[in-house]
DNA sequence: CCCATACTTTCCTGTATAGTTAATTAACTG
DNA sequence: CAGTTAATTAACTATACAGGAAAGTATGGG
């Protein structure tokens, strides 16, 4: 993948690591600075850091200062996405796809992106 | 990502780059050889054979020997699994929409009923 | 049997990524 | 203002990956 690649393919390069999707699923409860989320890992702090970075650049979260705290939030877009991108699997799919593509045509009919 | 990665790494790996996730686009509207799906690109044959040859490893496509062709067809087991993974980003995913999405979801009961 | 067809594998290059430690930046604290 | 805390950046290593050219492997046809 290269640096600047497009958003879907930066979102499932970011996703393309078991470090970085348990990042995610920490932040779904709850906000938390990057010295929280390096807690549960046995890297280094830097290493963490750029996992943050990549999942930042691929606006997977968002970071807000406070004094010397990194807040680390989720960001919904990339996962809708990601969710739009896999509609087009649904007729091959069958049914495993309803409860996601519900969500999508709600989304849809209420929202711009 | 390392060579014997998990499953759903294997997966995101595999979808992070845009001529595989085209390659899986074509092959939902069918079967199709190495040679065939090579055509649209603008890249060697042996590139396309590895690109083959990753979905094939993440187990999104599989390959059957027919004469010196090698047919290639999607296979749903990574995809259910990448939307099962997607599941739990639900709720977030959800409670991003505000009320509109509330409005939209009761509207859509209103419909049903 | 030899040759064409359809790939795959090997070897090579350039670039990207994950991790380390050490140095740096930034903000608060006494 | 010196020191501590929080996190990033720099420099480096080691591994991985995309791509091409060239050689290798099957398979079927004349």
């Amino acid at each position: 993948m290269t640096v600047d690649a497009d958003p879907l393919t930066a979102t499932f390069a970011a996703l393309a690591d078991p470090t970085r999707r348990a990042i995610l699923a920490r932040l779904t409860r709850g906000e938390a600075t990057v010295g929280q989320l390096a807690e549960p890992f046995d890297v280094s702090l830097p290493a963490i850091s750029k996992h943050v970075k990549v999942l930042q650049k691929a606006g997977l979260i968002e970071q807000t200062r406070r004094a010397q705290w990194r807040s680390c939030r989720l960001r919904p877009e990339p996962l809708r996405d990601l969710a739009t991108w896999m509609e087009q699997y649904r007729d091959f799919l069958g049914d495993s796809l309803d409860r996601l593509d519900q969500y999508l045509t709600d989304l849809q009919k209420g929202d711009r992106s």
